[in-house]
DNA sequence: AGCTAACTTAAGCCCCGGATTAACTTTATG
DNA sequence: CATAAAGTTAATCCGGGGCTTAAGTTAGCT
């Protein structure tokens, strides 16, 4: 993090880049066009790539512009945002908790067990947030974090719910044909989830080396979370790695299969985390979840 | 955003919060301890709250502390990513096309509308991005955006797909237990979706704002995406904002039924763009989607 | 072609951010 | 209680980031 160019140098450039015209940044940010103008080049000079295609009046973003723009504009945005909300920390109030998961897990793991929580506690509130770009974990706001790993987060009280597995799923049609026709999973069609920010969860890469199975293209249909993945997995479009907590209620319905063999252990499990003081609310759903499974 | 503190003082504090120490931080950062120290006191004062709690040793971090590290090391971590992005610049190959539009558009809208166009295309592979963090635009490796909005966009060439509309929208059994109790939405249970990263949704407050409803407590159910909120509503936990792109197919299935003159004319629509100069899928993907209604 | 707006380059200045050392304080442990 | 580890405070220094002015260049329009 220590490449990173100066913090004036991305602001002055997201101005340009928000406004369109570095003349009506400069004069935004109460400086001359000159000192705009240089602070742009220094922050090319420090990328080693233009940011803007001079060739117009105003110049345009090139794509790498573009890019960095957005980056610049979110990730500075999210900072500040930090810094509101820690001016305004404030308690919730009322018989609610928050729960934070992963949106797969969220998707098909919690919020279809969330109506046995309600019917035993019909006056407490579960609040769901899947944190776009980190792994859940307890924070301000955060009562409760389930989350997989090996266990040993040093926050709260953490407790097992299961382990975790993995085992290439796809829709009983495709793969039965595939099956049929001796395709294995060197060369069946893959459903790939890749994000950036979402590195933590194992992919067809890892899959394939534990079981040494060689494949000479690995390119497949991709998305960047497993509720789009799901849904092309259903509707046919690949087999997809179908990871216990977001597959098994599909292949215990039989919208899905598994393949045959094809489980595997990462050695990871799901473990939910509990503050030590936790809240009423929370310590409700703690002693449920915990005897859920 | 010209109140962000300097970005030495961030990084600084970041790698506190990472090593759990100031001297282990000060090494990895090849500076003094007493550097540390007064860069995270400067942070301190500059933000106006203290960061660790120095009852103990090493020092822990407090609340604001363990939200800031978070947004530092995630919005840095995305400036960085971006950086990294712009130097491997590379583009798609194959019969492919990656569509960018929001995380529940493409749950309830494209993804059970895709099976369609793979009817017609079927050597045509559709990889579908749910930003994180922003409203889909085109950028590298995005060859279609399907957003809503007004359509000024500079970018590429934009089409209007439908007029979005909102309604309130509940189970129905919720929702004539509600009317038959003659409960309005004045009072009735609420399910938020609320993010600091999507601030581009109109909430319960605007809409509320726009009918001249007034509401004493606004407190209901709040998640971060729509996903989890659909499958709450559906599960009769409250009354959701129902955005045509998201509810129409539960409404129209019966799954959900929308608040009696409820809905409400926001002024946006949805729209495709693409290049101008699109590759051959994405030329079939944007002529089928235009087409599509 | 002429003109204007928008931007770029070169040179120079200054101030403040970020570091140091030395002395001190506080926590943790035996 | 003594000691060591971890951190804090005060004072000082300096270099480079960020700005200015002046002169020059280029795109866009008439």
């Amino acid at each position: 993090m220590n490449r990173l160019p100066p913090l004036r140098l991305l602001t002055t450039f997201e101005a340009v880049a928000r406004h369109g015209s570095a003349r009506l940044a400069a004069a935004r940010l109460n400086v001359s066009a000159s000192a705009v103008s240089q602070t742009v080049k220094a922050l090319e000079d420090h990328i080693g790539t233009s940011l803007f295609d001079r060739g117009t009046r105003p110049a345009q973003l090139t794509e790498a512009g573009e890019l960095l723009a957005r980056a610049v504009r979110d990730g500075l945005g999210q900072i500040a945002a930090a810094l509101e909300d820690i001016r305004a920390l404030s308690g919730q109030d009322g018989a609610q908790l928050t729960v934070s998961c992963t949106l797969g897990m969220a998707t098909y793991w919690l919020m279809p067990r969330l109506p046995d929580f309600y019917a035993a506690h019909p006056d407490v509130t579960v609040n769901v947030q899947a944190p776009a770009t980190d792994l859940p974990h307890l924070s301000p706001g955060i009562d409760v974090a389930i989350r997989y790993g090996t266990g040993g987060w040093s926050e709260g009280t953490t407790v097992k719910l299961f382990d975790e597995s993995v085992c290439p799923v796809a829709a009983p049609q495709l793969l039965e044909s595939l099956l049929g026709k001796g395709v294995g999973l060197d060369a069946a069609p893959l459903i790939h989830v890749r994000s950036p920010h979402n590195q933590h969860w194992a992919g067809w890469e890892e899959y394939l080396r534990a079981r040494r199975i060689e494949r000479s293209r690995l390119s497949g249909q991709t998305f960047n979370n497993y509720v789009q993945a799901a849904q092309a997995v259903l509707d046919g479009r690949g087999v997809m790695l179908g990871w216990r907590s977001i597959a098994s209620g599909a292949v215990r319905e039989g919208a899905l299969r598994m393949w045959p063999d094809g489980e595997l252990d990462l050695g990871t499990s799901y473990y939910v985390t509990g503050p030590r003081r936790p809240s009423g609310p929370a310590q409700a759903f703690l002693d449920w979840i915990t005897a859920d499974e």
